[in-house]
RNA sequence: GCCGAGAUAGCUCAGCUGGCAGAGCACGUCCUUGGUAAGGACGAGGUCACGGGUUCGAUUCCCGUUCUCGGCUCCA
């Protein structure tokens, strides 16, 4: 599974393209004019900008970057018409050699066609496809945005380069929106809004990607996790808990330690045998179903476990609770026979709708097909690859089919979520497996009276706890709906002398299942009240002697602000309700 | 792991070129009893991440380690 948000190719319109690429052209040029020992490699325009990739000795710092910003003012003044010339590969070899820049000599030797290509703008002379702008002057508003390093082609041996993205667009509000919408972004990083509102902690006393979640984090996680249960159990899950150890034996069987054992954390001795913390669920699981001989009339079966897992990720890869090294799936293993694999799809189709739908999220679909290298019979591979077809056809979703993209064990649907500010990310994912059950020689007896290999699903909605939380937390910006919220309701008496009356109300509500607290500390109100907002608690309950007396209560909530007086039983009835629907 | 940046009070951060460590918020005590987003006074808080080095003297300069951040690579 992976971490997001990911690259999301809409597709550039021409005219965005042409501005981008043509910045990322102004760039380098602004690059040479004040390093001209830097080598040109590549610069395209990508979906949020552009970047171009520049060798060079010493590191661009944070003022080089207003410098090359400056010198990218001059180059649009100066307008330069962007000029096309097609020349043979040869002479453009020769051209570049004696410009002194191997990428780009390397990169024609890469070329196939006998044609190029180069855009010259002033005294800078690139290679490039095109198009471009008319001239330097057409670009109307870009902004350099960060620097860092990046492979050469994206490839781990080969040197590591200097980076600066940057964007552009063809006008200053669009641009002016884009840097908006940054910092809406990071005005919604989880783990600003993780730390600001007590939610979970991560130390480096304990190590790096290990999350401890504090008293309001747990809360929200104690919820889902309820919830989860709940609707799994109604749709026929069992559940079950594996082992957070196993001997190394049984990684040896399922291929773990042969395919994975980079992930994993290394075996600890124990009396003479070598013992492994599980990074995965699906052994275990496979070891339950196999505890004894399986009929065709016990099947479906469903194991499901909140499973936690720990996985050596490197350092340079953790990132909040999106990519930590231990962490809880919400994982499931379902083992049926071919027939019933069409609907167990289904079934976990129709869960995904319900769970994004619940979140307010949309989705979009993919269905990956067999890739060269595969474990399995074709056949097997044909049938299953069919059943996912026909499920995502029964149940109408629209999905892409990513051929060869397949995991070796089996195809695969994978669900990409898109959040409330439109980002997508990795989210839940149905596997096919053969592998396991070949490995495992997990069985059922059919009614031929024959054993025949069960067909082993493998599924995660939410993927983990973690990730989707730090998802939840980015989505909501914070702001839980009510039944997610660690603290539903703050109850504040305006002076002391409501106090008593103030505590009643808190226990009713708690009483009545609601997360409510009492603030009646000798602040004044609009103190308490800017703590509860800032806290993003959905409803406040402002109670002053008018309240007292009459047995009600003042609504706040954190959004639409005072709803007026209301009868203690009327704002219960109303915030049950709200808590029953999980109106996101 | 790689490139770059960073680590100073619980949090957010200031501290120029070396000379006994600062602000706001939060916290504690007291005053204030205030009707929908910040009332006031006083106070406590630091091995300046850790370990070495240079120096009369290091939060400041150098090296290493750990962790964090922006990327790259990786990611069943």
């Amino acid at each position: 599974m992976s971490y997001g948000p990911e690259e999301h190719y809409k597709g550039l319109s021409p005219e965005l393209e042409k501005c981008r690429h043509s910045a990322a052209h102004i760039m380098a040029q602004a690059v040479k004019r004040l390093f001209p020992e830097a080598k040109i490699t590549i610069g395209p325009a990508i979906e949020t900008g552009f970047y171009y990739d520049f060798d060079l000795n010493k590191p661009f710092s944070p003022e080089d970057l207003t410098r090359i910003e400056d010198e990218m003012r001059k180059i649009v003044k100066e307008n330069y018409p962007f000029l096309r010339e097609e020349l043979s590969r040869g002479d453009a070899t020769l051209l570049f050699e004696k410009m002194k820049e191997p990428f780009k000599v390397e990169i024609l030797n890469e070329i196939k066609e006998d044609r190029v290509s180069t855009y010259r703008q002033g005294e800078f002379l690139d290679l490039c496809r095109g198009p471009h702008l008319e001239s330097t002057g057409k670009l109307k508003a870009f902004k350099l945005l960060s620097i860092a390093g990046a492979y050469w082609r994206g490839s781990e041996k080969n040197k590591m380069l200097q980076r600066i993205y940057g964007t552009a667009f063809p006008s200053q509000q669009e641009l002016d929106a884009y840097l908006k919408q940054i910092e809406e972004s990071k005005l919604r990083d989880h783990r600003k809004l993780g730390k600001e509102l007590g939610l979970f902690s991560i130390h480096s006393e304990a190590g790096p990607g290990l999350i401890f979640w504090q008293p309001k984090g747990g809360r929200v996680r104690w919820v889902l996790e309820n919830f989860w249960r709940q609707e799994h159990f109604r749709r026929g899950y069992e559940f079950v808990y594996s082992p957070h150890v196993a001997r190394l034996e049984l990684w040896k069987t399922s291929g773990h330690w042969d395919y994975y054992r980079d992930s994993m954390y290394p075996p600890m001795e124990l009396e003479e045998d070598q013992y492994v913390t599980k990074p995965m669920n699906c052994p275990g699981h496979i070891l339950m179903f196999r505890s004894g001989v399986r009929s065709y009339r016990d099947l479906p079966l469903r194991f499901a476990e909140l499973g936690t897992v720990y996985r050596f990720e490197r350092t340079g890869v953790l990132h909040g609770l999106m990519r930590v090294r231990g962490f809880t799936q919400d994982d499931a293993h379902i083992f049926c026979t071919p027939q019933q694999l069409q609907g167990e799809i289904q079934s976990v189709l129709e869960l995904v709708d319900f769970m994004m739908k619940i979140f307010a999220f949309t989705y979009q679909v993919a269905l990956s097909t067999r890739p060269e290298k595969f474990a399995g019979q074709l056949e097997m591979w044909d049938k299953a690859t069919q059943a996912l077809e026909e499920a995502l056809k029964a149940r109408n979703i629209p999905y892409k089919v990513d051929p060869g993209e397949g995991v070796f064990y089996g195809p695969k649907i994978d669900i990409k979520l898109i959040d409330a500010l439109g980002r997508p990310w990795q989210g839940p994912t149905i596997q096919v497996d053969f592998n396991l059950p070949e490995r495992f020689e997990a069985t059922y007896v059919a009614s031929d009276g024959k054993h025949h290999p069960v067909v082993m699903v493998h599924r995660a909605v939410w993927g983990s706890m973690e990730r989707f939380l730090g998802i939840l937390i980015e989505h909501f910006g914070g702001a839980f709906p009510l039944w997610l919220s660690p603290v539903q309701v703050k109850v504040l008496p305006i002076t002391s002398d409501e106090i008593p009356y103030a505590q009643e109300v808190k226990q009713r509500l708690v009483k009545e299942g609601l997360r409510a607290e009492l603030d009646d500390r000798s602040e004044k109100i609009g103190f308490r009240i800017r703590e509860a907002q800032v806290e993003k608690v959905p409803y406040m309950l402002v109670i002053g002697g008018r309240e007292a007396q009459g047995h009600t209560v003042a609504v706040r909530e954190r959004k639409k602000g005072d709803l007026g007086v209301m009868d203690l039983d009327a704002f219960l009835k109303k915030a049950q309700e709200e808590v029953e629907q999980k109106s996101a």
